[in-house]
DNA sequence: GGAAAAATTACCCAAACAGGTAGGTGATTA
DNA sequence: TAATCACCTACCTGTTTGGGTAATTTTTCC
């Protein structure tokens, strides 16, 4: 099964798939939510999710696929490899991730490789996913005063928004400028934003 | 003619295009160096060209044809609607900026207005690229200090790497700040990702 | 040649910020 | 029960930053 929300893409994926004897594509979703219901119907044996969808995310769609079908084998297939994205994809249930520039052969042999219950991450993402664990999460609060910092706001404004006194603001700031490691906000919000711990718009 | 890193995506763009009788796609290439060699031997009537690719970029490969063509039809066929790239593709001499979602009649009544030489955008993509004629370019050292700034460097990290004062990178980032309509270095670099002023990595 | 824009430097001042240290609470866990 | 962790608050200190104002030099453009 197939989601993706650029029909061309579904539909050269899907010639690319359909080439190989074992392979057939027996289903398509342009978004999150259709994403599931498709699935409750055709069962598919292997998902190839893209992460940027209308509406529901992929990361979510994965979530509420795998909460009724535990078993579901679901891969992952991207544009961006940006570390947060491969981290939540992975804890969310996804048995691979894959770069959509990925070689056919290689793509192909992931599909096979994860219908049989293997999950594999090429070298590159696992690399990723690594650097990712190393950093320790942030907490809950942490991460509101990230969203605030990124969106421009002072530590008055932040402590305003977040009931808490200016001196509290400071003490989250740096422990999170620890945990990202850098010196200053500027560094966190540009980090952030590459690391995909938040994203804009 | 399609550019496009991706060929599970030039496949279906294919497939698309080849669906109608009066199109046909006569070339395809996989980065920005390859579609100017490959357009010099097709010479094809339209060119749906990608943004993000590897090596030269898509501005670039615009321009390079355009300098050796330029009476060449390009249509840039992008995920991202971010306002510097759109501008930059129409000042490179792109004639149409669709994304890659845009509906299969939509995306071929574009290809046969621009082959009858019209100049085309959807009302979304003026709208942005009219907003970015408002705000006034940046000068090419307030460009200098606001990459390094987007390092997360200091400001006198920045005065030691352009060579000047301290005070006179404040005197820049004091009209950076004016004409990106922020109030401090956090939401200049956050608004600089955002629009696309600056990519990050 | 002269106007306009960009780049440069300077100074002052107030606000914001970052680092250090220190302590308190409540919830979870070993 | 003790330890750990997230969360909160406070104070002090020095640095960084941003705003205002002003002036010089260079470059660019008409």
């Amino acid at each position: 099964m197939l989601v993706d929300d650029h029909p061309a893409f579904r539909k050269g994926m899907a010639a690319l798939i359909e080439s190989q004897p074992d392979l057939r594509v027996v289903a398509e979703a342009g978004d999150g939510a259709k994403a599931l219901e498709i699935y409750r119907r055709n069962k598919p044996d292997v998902v190839l999710m893209d992460l940027r969808l209308p509406g529901m995310g992929g990361v979510e769609a994965i979530m509420a696929i795998r909460k009724e079908f535990n078993d579901a084998r679901v891969i992952v297939l991207t544009t961006f490899d940006m570390d947060e994205d491969i981290f939540r994809a992975i804890q969310s249930g996804a048995k691979s991730y894959l770069l959509k520039d990925t070689p056919d052969d290689e793509l192909a042999n992931t599909i096979r490789a994860v219908y049989e219950g293997k999950e594999i991450l090429p070298g590159k993402v696992a690399e990723r996913l690594a650097r990712r664990r190393q950093r320790a999460d942030l907490s809950q609060r942490e991460m509101e005063v990230l969203q605030l910092l990124i969106k421009g706001r002072s530590n008055k404004e932040i402590s305003v928004s977040l009931f808490i006194t200016e001196d509290t603001v400071k003490a989250h700031l740096k422990t999170l400028f620890n945990k990202l490691n850098v010196k200053d906000r500027t560094e966190a919000a540009i980090n952030a934003v590459r690391l995909g711990i938040v994203h804009l718009q």
